[in-house]
DNA sequence: GACCGTAACACTAACCGTTAGCTTTTCCTA
DNA sequence: TAGGAAAAGCTAACGGTTAGTGTTACGGTC
């Protein structure tokens, strides 16, 4: 009785949130991320800074804004796999999906302005180390898979390790792969 | 020509960059990170803060001042091992003493520190992102080692991670030696 | 020994991301 | 429809960092 539906309150928020993001995202690639400051997103998106800072923990996190939905795919890829589908064929899959996310057509000015941008690549980076430690934990947590804890932290950064030696590769859905046989070596040699 | 060691102003130069390094580590084991400012530390060293920042590039960097020496170091245990020795026991011998360093006694204090403060654990992940790619220039230039580009970089990432998960662990000596079973896998794999 | 170029340092004053403190608006629910 | 809480707003600051502009002290040269 208590999960209210309708919420106008909650799609209200939904939308500024949006807007900010959209608004911001738009600046960035007009003028470059460091020419546009938090006091010009926010004026254009017509929001107080603070408001700003209710949705986005930082200047940085506004262009990373799927940031979750990346950390709880890759816990589902292992926690959700089939029961019988061995720990890195999912693992694999999973990378590949969201490499492939990432080079699609649109998405490589976004990711020009992202290597541009010091502060924005130390980000992503420390993004990684947030989703390798939730994966490290959902693989520690299945009982098919018996491995020390520190063999489910190791194999969690090598997999995730993956995406950016891919992105940054010519080829980088083979990348994938050939990254991909090298931490499945590794993966044997923890049993 | 000659490089001049005895010069006056080298020394000079050096001694304010230590005065100021001592200082800043000094006050921030004594008062903490976050409570002691960039202004605080210019005072207590006698110097404005520009000349702070013309000796360091932040306020982080004034705690990790062996930055460079590390960097060296790993590169320096690729091209200057013996020449019939495998890359990866150089690697883990490199990792071994970098990870006894860090957990010697004295260092303790530095790193409840930095975990205690996400800046400095952020700044401590981009730094070993620039570890891995100096090491993967070294390891791709060795004409004894026939891998990919890729394999080099994934390698060395792959030996970088060694490092903060060893120091994270009970045991980090043991950790070392764990991690590297999975590394010396994962490079074989890459053959 | 006087001279000049330059590296090191200093000072002021800001810029920019971020936050605290407090008020106002919006809208759920009882 | 009133009460209360969530969301948004405003002001003002804090702290790291930099630009602009001198000033000093050293090193090589004549």
């Amino acid at each position: 009785m208590t999960v209210q539906q309708s919420g106008r309150r909650e799609r209200k928020k939904a939308a500024t949130r949006q807007k900010i993001a959209d608004t911001a995202l738009r600046l960035f690639l007009e003028r470059g991320y460091d020419e546009v400051g938090i006091r010009d997103v926010a004026a254009e998106a017509d929001v107080a800074v603070t408001t700003l800072f209710s949705h986005f923990a930082s200047k940085e996190a506004l262009v990373f804004e799927q940031d979750q939905d990346f950390e709880q795919r890759l816990a589902q890829a292992v926690t959700g796999r089939a029961p019988d589908e061995p720990l890195i064929p999912a693992l694999r899959r999973e990378i590949h999906a969201l490499v492939r996310h990432c080079t699609a057509e649109g998405a490589a000015p976004i990711w020009r302005m992202i290597d541009g941008s010091t502060a924005l690549r130390e980000y992503e980076e420390s993004m990684r180390l947030r989703h390798a430690e939730s994966l490290a934990a959902a693989i520690a947590a299945d009982p098919r898979l018996s491995r020390t804890a520190l063999a489910c932290r190791t194999i969690a950064r090598f997999a995730i390790d993956a995406y950016p030696l891919a992105r940054e590769s010519d080829e980088p859905e083979a990348a994938v792969d050939e990254v991909f046989r090298m931490v499945e070596a590794a993966w044997d040699a923890a049993a």
